[in-house]
DNA sequence: CTGAAAGCGCTAACAA
DNA sequence: TTGTTAGCGCTTTCAG
């Protein structure tokens, strides 16, 4: 099988042409070329089976056409739906998408961010979870393009795309507090993002307006562990493990906020497990609106995020940026919403 | 910012060395440079703040170290499985991996095929949607390496990589009859693909072997519909609507088993719904053991599929195949083992 | 051990 | 309208 790759001199020998002629009409260029040679031209390269070789127009024309995102987990279906937006717009760019998972992993993220440079992406879409603040600049000292996603970055030269954890978890707690609950318990991984305490800010905010003071014992934040990288179970895990701590004291709750879906949906099994009925004894509130949150049972009662749109929104505002739009704002907070289902009623 | 790149030659001059030996000792060439010469490259290099052009060397050694995975929709949790495993064994070779969603829909996916061979990838790993039997030959001819992966293709130079979905559902119904069930019904997405028949086969295979026939109208397909590409809903949807037209029949299954977990999740909420106990009135078997069948209230009696293994099998074989080595085998059938949790139950 | 030179496949001045 | 030429950044003969 495989001779010598077929290239536009081929297609030059063959047409009687030149190959700058050839480029021109296969790169669609808006170059001058009569009809004649261009039919030609199109019937020989079909005729070799010719398939153009981007690494050279991309070398020569330095740019790979392509952008870099890294994000912890695709195993996490928050962030596939995220990537999903993000492809989406990246393909309508002409652009392609090269995924890397740095699997909680800040040494792993900076190796991947230093193979993206290497491989001339040009721009990055990033949830980071490296506390290392400086990072980037190398980065964006040449002129690669970085947006962070979900995950603050410290830096006035990144642009930036969350969303408001803050008023979600406030959200949730009013509602709760609407129905009548007032000893809420916060369920979460380890507060070392910034969108983790944004969200227990939130909880305390709610909490104060209404002039209720949760038990310290209420908020239970999970062991801070290095490798969670695979999968949805560990999240999983921990919200089973933490409402177990939670059954266990005197005073218990009567709702359970989780920092996300896939722990709410540990909670909800541990208090199956306990007999307790959700939300009939206690309601339970999750985070994300992943796909998962109406498959349980009952159906997870959640704080929506616009994870697709984050994701499009993003993509959107780096190919502005990449192919010198002007840019609408360097920081975006997108709004959450309250999904009201079946796993939070009104105290009896 | 950005100013021209630093390139070989700028480390030359500074170095007072050739851009041959820079490449040399930049590239871990095994050639012969003094250790003095070494010392005042690297030096240079990190002076410069120095980053390689892979697009210089990729097209030189015409290998982009690249491979491009073809797969549905990473939203579906299966294939998320299936991609850490494949990107685990690429990493540990220097590979990357370009993703690609096919969407379900047999053009994106030709185009993708295409825009991978243009980037110059040497080996690809689908799971194509395609019916199209000879989309692939003319990469073939060109010397791309591919694998299939869960979805058989009907080619011989495509090395094969999949599940036994005969045993699986087989078991699966042997275990179901065990416990007492004659009457089984199958949920299954449209009999589309090759998988899918098996499945049925090893349906009819295990009832055959016992001695029953089950009812026709107890083998439920949905419709065949082309654009399933957004998210896991859509899954979860069909196992809902399937299962009501199961109620409405005279003859109802005391058990049913469905073609994936996410339609077991769709099946156990409509029985919910109905006020069905799973597994008290009705035992339900899901397909694929993703860590959302842990989840659900019952936890899922279900059929795993090795997907990370086959992930990881996929990737070792391209890349021996990539590298030059001997291969073991060009098909190889991974096998399941039913996961016994909680949804199935002995017929009272 | 080091360097000069050629060239991977493509594009873009510049000439014709 | 077409062709010639000179690279993009890197590696690799082949000479020294």
């Amino acid at each position: 099988m495989s001779d010598k790759p077929v290239t536009i001199h081929d297609i030059a020998e063959m047409a009687n042409a030149s190959a700058a002629t050839v480029s021109r009409v296969l790169s669609n260029s808006s170059y001058p070329v009569s009809h004649d040679m261009r039919r030609k031209i199109r019937a020989a390269a079909k005729a070799l089976n010719y398939t153009p070789n981007m690494l050279g127009r991309q070398l020569k024309k330095n740019n790979s056409m392509t952008i870099g995102v890294i994000i912890p987990s695709i195993t996490n279906p928050f962030y596939a739906d995220v990537v999903l937006g993000i492809e989406e717009i990246a393909r309508k760019h002409g652009y392609h998408v090269l995924l890397c998972n740095s699997h909680q992993n800040p040494q792993l993220e900076a190796e991947y961010l230093q193979t993206l440079l290497e491989k001339q992406v040009k721009g990055i879409i990033v949830s980071s979870i490296s506390r290392q603040k400086d990072l980037l600049q190398p980065y964006l000292a040449k002129g690669v393009k970085i947006i962070a996603m979900d995950q603050i970055i410290d830096n006035p030269d990144v642009y930036q795309i969350g969303f408001d954890y803050r008023k979600g978890a406030y959200m949730a707690c009013r509602y709760l507090i609407g129905q009548g609950h007032t000893r809420i318990a916060l369920v979460t991984a380890p507060l070392n993002r910034p969108s983790r305490i944004s969200l227990l800010n939130g909880y305390q905010d709610a909490h104060r307006e209404a002039g209720i003071t949760p038990l310290k014992a209420w908020f239970q934040e999970s062991e801070d562990s290095e490798d969670i990288s695979y999968g949805s179970a560990f999240e999983f895990t921990n919200g089973k493990l933490l409402t177990r701590k939670l059954l266990h004291m005197a005073e218990r709750p009567t709702a359970i906020l989780a920092c996300n879906d896939l722990t709410a949906a540990g909670v909800i099994n541990e208090l199956g497990e306990y007999g307790i009925e959700v939300p009939g004894q206690i309601s339970v509130i999750g985070f994300d609106n992943i796909e998962l949150s109406q498959m349980l049972t009952p159906a997870l009662t959640t704080v929506d995020l616009p994870k697709y749109e984050m994701g499009r929104f993003a993509c959107s505002t780096l190919m502005d940026l990449l192919e010198g739009n002007e840019i609408r704002a360097k920081e975006v907070v997108l709004e959450p919403e309250l999904i009201v289902r079946k796993s939070a009623a009104k105290l009896e």
